[in-house]
DNA sequence: CGAGTCCTTGACCATAATCAAGATATGTGG
DNA sequence: CCACATATCTTGATTATGGTCAAGGACTCG
């Protein structure tokens, strides 16, 4: 799942890191318009990052898991401009962002990782703007649902038989999919009515995984390992 | 618009800039699926990011002009999953994929420029993402051309009265914002009759740069210089 | 057992897609 | 200079996908 890391990277991680912080589901970690003194990594927990609306009208930019990194735009810039939701409890190794300068001189094998994280997130909006900008609602879901599983896969999650067990509710994969909460419900039922998945509160089921590929004109993402630069 | 550069970062770009590439308008830059040896930064002319769906439907991820950095993706995985299109001539800065290692462990600085570009263009499609995902035609398009605006003002594109020369189309403006090209006509043309924007082809202008904001529901963005490592 | 959170369903409505022309440049070869 | 071709923009009629409204049901947890 990660690439070995050589001695002084691991000393240097070491010092880099400031501390652990726990979150409690339904926390916020970081909050959009605000600015913070530290970046994350996930070490365990589900969240999500996700911009509103004055109105109150929400996107779920994407779904947050472990090892992924967290707040390096308040790192960059002045301000966040999205927030960070914890769905479940978390467990969150916290760096400080001015020693993001030091991490960059030395330590450019670590450097190179964050602008690899940095990519990928890139890379998955890409894809999810595809989604919601040209999907139907059940091309969308079946789109998410192949993510999710790719997402779960990689990070050892999925029990036998397809099972992830998730805090993701309906209403998160309609505000992640600009559908409504009534529509996404409805084609969630149609396509478990066609064998493609099943829902349950907190466990979600993916019975064909390639059926919901073409569903979804999918590609098979070729999940890289982190290059040793 | 640029920060400003010390003699050995100077010196440095110098080498690892490996030529000039000029495209014509209507080519590809790079194409989704291949693998590029090269990345490059914009020094002139308009293009576009876009991602297509098997059947045709197609999905324009951002505009690209001059000072960005694009295809980054292709040197840190396999294969780019978007392609890059010209809109108009355009002059490209080349730099080879495989000095990146070299870039990250002697130019810090010049490392911390391509994660903040990275970290910039995931804030752009995060906005753009809750555009498509939640705001209806009228805003998005208000939207779109406020972001426009922002970016050509940072270029100096803006004439007197609001007035942007851009190649782009309305046909672009649809794939971009996920909307039909009928329709985009028929809420540009409303847009226009409430004086907020007018259209003609090659020539955009910004009315009332405010009443699109309001309608946009768009946060002022703070444009920030590339901070200084 | 009651409160809260999700999920489920049906009826009705609206935004935006599709279809089908047609109008307006802009440029090109004869 | 004109006929023609191509791009883009425009408009109206019709359709459909998905939104909104309004209930109700199921499960969990204290």
């Amino acid at each position: 799942m990660f690439r070995s890391f050589s001695r002084t990277e691991l000393d240097f991680v070491t010092r880099f890191k400031s501390g652990e912080m726990k979150v409690e589901g339904g926390a916020t970690v970081l909050m959009s318009g605000t600015r913070s003194p530290h970046l994350f990594t996930v070490l365990s927990g589900w969240g999500y990052r996700e911009k509103t609306l004055e109105d109150g009208r929400r996107s779920i930019l994407n779904f947050v898991l472990p090892g992924d990194l967290v707040g390096l735009q308040s790192a960059l810039f002045c301000e966040m401009n999205h927030s960070v939701e914890a769905l479940t409890d978390m467990t969150l190794c916290v760096f400080q962002r001015s020693d993001i300068e030091a991490l960059f001189r030395r330590e450019p094998g670590l450097a190179f990782t964050v602008v690899w994280h940095a990519a990928r997130a890139e890379r998955i909006l890409d894809e999810h703007l595809l989604s919601v900008g040209r999907r139907s609602a059940a091309e969308r879901i079946a789109y998410l649902m192949v993510f999710l599983l790719e997402r779960a896969r990689g990070l050892d999650l999925v029990e036998p038989g397809g099972v992830i067990a998730t805090p993701i509710t309906q209403g998160h994969v309609a505000d992640a999919l600009g559908l409504s909460l009534v529509h996404t419900n409805k084609t969630v039922k149609r396509l478990a009515a066609r064998q493609l998945v099943s829902w349950k509160p907190g466990r979600l089921t993916i019975r064909d995984e390639d059926g919901l590929r073409v569903l979804a004109a999918y590609d098979r993402g070729r999940t890289e390992a982190l290059p040793l630069i």
